[in-house]
DNA sequence: AAGTCGGGGAC
DNA sequence: GTCCCAGACTT
C-alpha cells in the first residue's frame, strides 16, 4: 500500500502535536533517559502492559543499575525479579545480551540497528523503539499499539498475527515514521494506542486523526483489527510432588526449552501412576497427602495440577541431582519460580502456621 | 506459515 | 468465561 507524501506529513504532525499536549513523558524508562533503561523496559514490555511492568521495572533497576551489575549477576537471580512476569525466556536473553555488550561492545548499547537486531531477544521492532527512543534515531517501529492505530486509519484486513499482514503494517509505518521528532512521533503512536485508540475503550472524537481515519469514517472502528481466529485449548492434568525435609522442599531447575525454562519448580509427572514408581524407586514411603487440585491457565492450553506433599523421616540422599535445590521456606533463595509454584509454597506455609 | 512461550488486566 | 497486551524465536 502507497501513502502520498502529504498524507504521511499530515499524520505525523497529527500525532506528535496530540503528543506535545496528551503523550506519556514521565514513565520511570522516560526519566533520565539512557539505553540500557530503554532496552529493560521494551523487553518486560514485550507482550505486557505498561502498567504491570512498572513495579518489576523499579525493582529491577533498583537491584541491577547498569549493565555491567546485570552481565555479573547470577543468572536464578535476574529470573528471580522476573517471577510473575511470564515469557522467562526475556530474561534469560536479557542477561546473555547484558554478557556480550560487556564483552563485545565495551558495555556501551550498538547503536547500529542490525547489531542491535542480532542480540537476543531484541528484534525489528524493539531494535526500533530502544534505538529511536534513546538515541533519535530514524526507525519504524510496530508494537501492537502502532498495528492497531494503522490498522484502523487503513482499514488493514485479516489478522496481524498473519505475516502478510504484518508485513504491509510494516510497510506502512515505514512510510509513515517522519525524518523528523522520531521519539516523539513513536512515543505518541503508542500511547495513542493504548489510550483514545484501545482495542474495546476507543475514544475516536478527540483524535487527531478521525477525519481521515477509514475505520472511524465508515463507522468500522469496532472491526479494526480483525481478531485472531478462535481455536480450542487443549486440556493437560500434572502431579507435582512437594518433597519436604525440614525447613525445605525439593526443587527442580527447568530445562531452558518448555514452558518455565529455567525456573525453578516441584517435580512434575504426567500421571498418579508415574509419580507413584517415581517414590518407589527412590525407597521414599512416608504417607502421601493430597491436596486440593487448581488449574492453571496459559495462552496456548490448560494446566489442572494436583499437588502430593510428602513430609520425609530422612533426607533421600540417592535423589540429589544437579539443578536440584532444597528450597528453605525460610530462607526463600533467590532463584526465579512460576506463578503456580509461588502459590503451592504460599499455601503450604500458610497450612502450616495455622496447624502450628 | 504456524506453534511456542506466561501472566494478568479488562470485560 | 472471553480477548489480548510496547514480540521473539523455533520448527
Amino acid at each position: 500500500m502507497e501513502i502520498k507524501n502529504s498524507l504521511a506529513t499530515w499524520f505525523s504532525e497529527q500525532v506528535v502535536a496530540w503528543y506535545e499536549c496528551y503523550g506519556r513523558k514521565t514513565l520511570p524508562w522516560q526519566l533520565a533517559k539512557t539505553p540500557y533503561k530503554v532496552w529493560v523496559s521494551e523487553i518486560m514490555l514485550q507482550q505486557t502492559q505498561v502498567a504491570t511492568v512498572i513495579p518489576y521495572f523499579e525493582r529491577f533497576m533498583a537491584r541491577f543499575p547498569t549493565v555491567e551489575e546485570l552481565a555479573c549477576a547470577p543468572e536464578d537471580e535476574v529470573l528471580h525479579h522476573w517471577t510473575g512476569l511470564g515469557y522467562y525466556a526475556r530474561a534469560r536473553n536479557l542477561h546473555k545480551t547484558a554478557k556480550l555488550i560487556v564483552d563485545n561492545y565495551g558495555g556501551q548499547f550498538p547503536t547500529n540497528i542490525d547489531d542491535v537486531i542480532a542480540l537476543p531477544g531484541i528484534g525489528r521492532s524493539t531494535a526500533g523503539a530502544i534505538l529511536s527512543l534513546s538515541l533519535q534515531q530514524h526507525h519504524p517501529i510496530l508494537d501492537g499499539n502502532v498495528k492497531r492505530v494503522l490498522a484502523r486509519f487503513f482499514m488493514v484486513e485479516g489478522w496481524y498475527g498473519n505475516k502478510a499482514v504484518e508485513n504491509t503494517l510494516w510497510r506502512l509505518s515505514e512510510q509513515i515514521t517522519p525524518a523528523n521528532n522520531v521519539t516523539q512521533f513513536n512515543q505518541a503512536m503508542m500511547d495513542l494506542g493504548s489510550s483514545l485508540c484501545s482495542r474495546s475503550q476507543f475514544d475516536c472524537d478527540p483524535c487527531p486523526l478521525n477525519t481521515s481515519c477509514g475505520a472511524y469514517q465508515n463507522q468500522l472502528v469496532k472491526q479494526f483489527p480483525h481478531s485472531k481466529p478462535k481455536k480450542e485449548v487443549p486440556l493437560k492434568s500434572c502431579y507435582m510432588l512437594i518433597l519436604k525435609y525440614q525447613q525445605s522442599v525439593l526443587m527442580e531447575r527447568r530445562p531452558n526449552a518448555g514452558i518455565w525454562g529455567g525456573l525453578h519448580c516441584f517435580f512434575e509427572f504426567e500421571s498418579e501412576e508415574l509419580m507413584q514408581a517415581y517414590l518407589a524407586q527412590h525407597q521414599i514411603n512416608d504417607s502421601v497427602v493430597y491436596q486440593d487440585s487448581f488449574t492453571h491457565v496459559f495462552s496456548h492450553f490448560k494446566l489442572t495440577i494436583n499437588p502430593v506433599v510428602v513430609e520425609l523421616n530422612k533426607q533421600p540422599l540417592s535423589i540429589n541431582d544437579a539443578g536440584q535445590l532444597w528450597y528453605n521456606l525460610t530462607l526463600q533463595p533467590k532463584v526465579g519460580l512460576a506463578t503456580p509454584t509461588k502459590k503451592l509454597i504460599k499455601d503450604f506455609i500458610k497450612a502450616k502456621t495455622v496447624l502450628e
